[in-house]
DNA sequence: ATAACTTCTTGACTTAAGTCAATGAAGAGA
DNA sequence: TCTCTTCATTGACTTAAGTCAAGAAGTTAT
């Protein structure tokens, strides 16, 4: 099961036998129902996960409301802003799914990494990736108003809608609840 | 000058002759003067700048419209999402005031990470701090109201008001230029 | 099966952002 | 210095999002 990731590295770098090794002596599987906390606010976050099936997402308590930073699906890393430094956690983290996920922490990691310094290389290549992402994600979402956002999500991450609901999605969008149910009323008739 | 970066690194790294070798072999510098188009929609990316002094901003032209994705000021990095790749580049890259940058370009950076693994190091801390950063930064964005973006960039990005024209910098806040102006209105009046 | 929640939708109303056009102010160039 | 251009502000109006409250639909627990 954990070489799902291995599966997941290889598209972007060679995975040799070491690697291999390292990330199995790195990670661990578990499940998780669905509602589970993996992370609450105050609380310090040692932990990193490569979800396998299901769908985790971030939220933020703020006036009162859940804001959803975040949602993650098969295949996506969930890094915590606070991960591996002694800072309490700004944010919950919660499985919106049962979810099986494999477990990463900051001393096996550190030590990993010690131990396989051609594990940097696919640091090297994923970091890199996972800024392109966010800053393109981020530029996307500044340039579009709360409906094109909407169809941006149907067309990028469709399923979401069908896994989570739709109140989490609405922060999601930086957008209330009744303001997504408006907009998904006037797409439909367009 | 080109020892602003190794100023700027050692604040997250120990710094080696090695490195200090590294960088010096890999980065020059270079003046522009505002206005400078540093890259152009179409074309290919293969640098990129580490601000020494000045300010260099993305943009985007959507709907006729150009859209400010990043400020850019001292110490930052301007990492184009295409930089390296074979792709055209989706936006422009210009200097918004009379700007000294070290230039670094792939070929370059290859060599280096090659002749010097330990910058590997450096990449892994830098390009975690990066990813962190934008998640914190996205967040805040969709959690706040176009009103609540202009006051975190008071707080946080004070100077870009004085640098950047106020039409660049609504863009930047995903708002309209007579918007921001009236939201500055209204700021002053409470 | 029923009750108790949770989530989604709808309506009526308020507030703020978008649009278009005009004017004013500041800066750049001849 | 004067003109031309660019940028910021303002007004009047439109459109869309926020707010509050009520009710419908769907879930969960007992």
């Amino acid at each position: 099961m954990a070489n799902e990731i291995l599966k997941y590295l290889s598209k972007y770098v060679n995975i040799t036998e070491d690697i291999e090794k390292a990330i199995n002596e790195s990670v661990y599987i578990k499940n998780f129902t669905k509602g589970t906390i993996l992370l609450k606010e105050g609380d310090f976050s040692n932990d990193c996960y490569f979800i396998l099936k299901g769908c985790i997402r971030s939220f933020y308590l703020k006036d009162g409301d859940e804001k959803t930073s975040e949602f993650y699906t098969e295949n996506q890393v969930v890094l915590p802003n606070e991960y591996g430094q002694r800072i309490p956690s700004e944010c919950f983290i919660e499985c919106v799914e049962d979810t099986i996920v494999c477990i990463g922490n900051k001393e096996l990691e550190t030590l990993a990494f010690q131990k396989y310094p051609q594990l940097e290389k696919i640091h090297h290549v994923i970091a890199d990736m996972m800024v392109v992402n966010y800053q393109k994600t981020f530029t996307e979402f500044k340039m579009s108003s709360p409906e094109q956002r909407y169809l941006w999500l149907l067309k990028n991450r469709a399923d979401l809608m069908q896994r989570a609901p739709q109140y989490q999605i609405a922060s999601y969008l930086g957008i209330k609840p009744e303001t997504l149910s408006r907009i998904r009323k006037r797409i439909v008739k367009k």
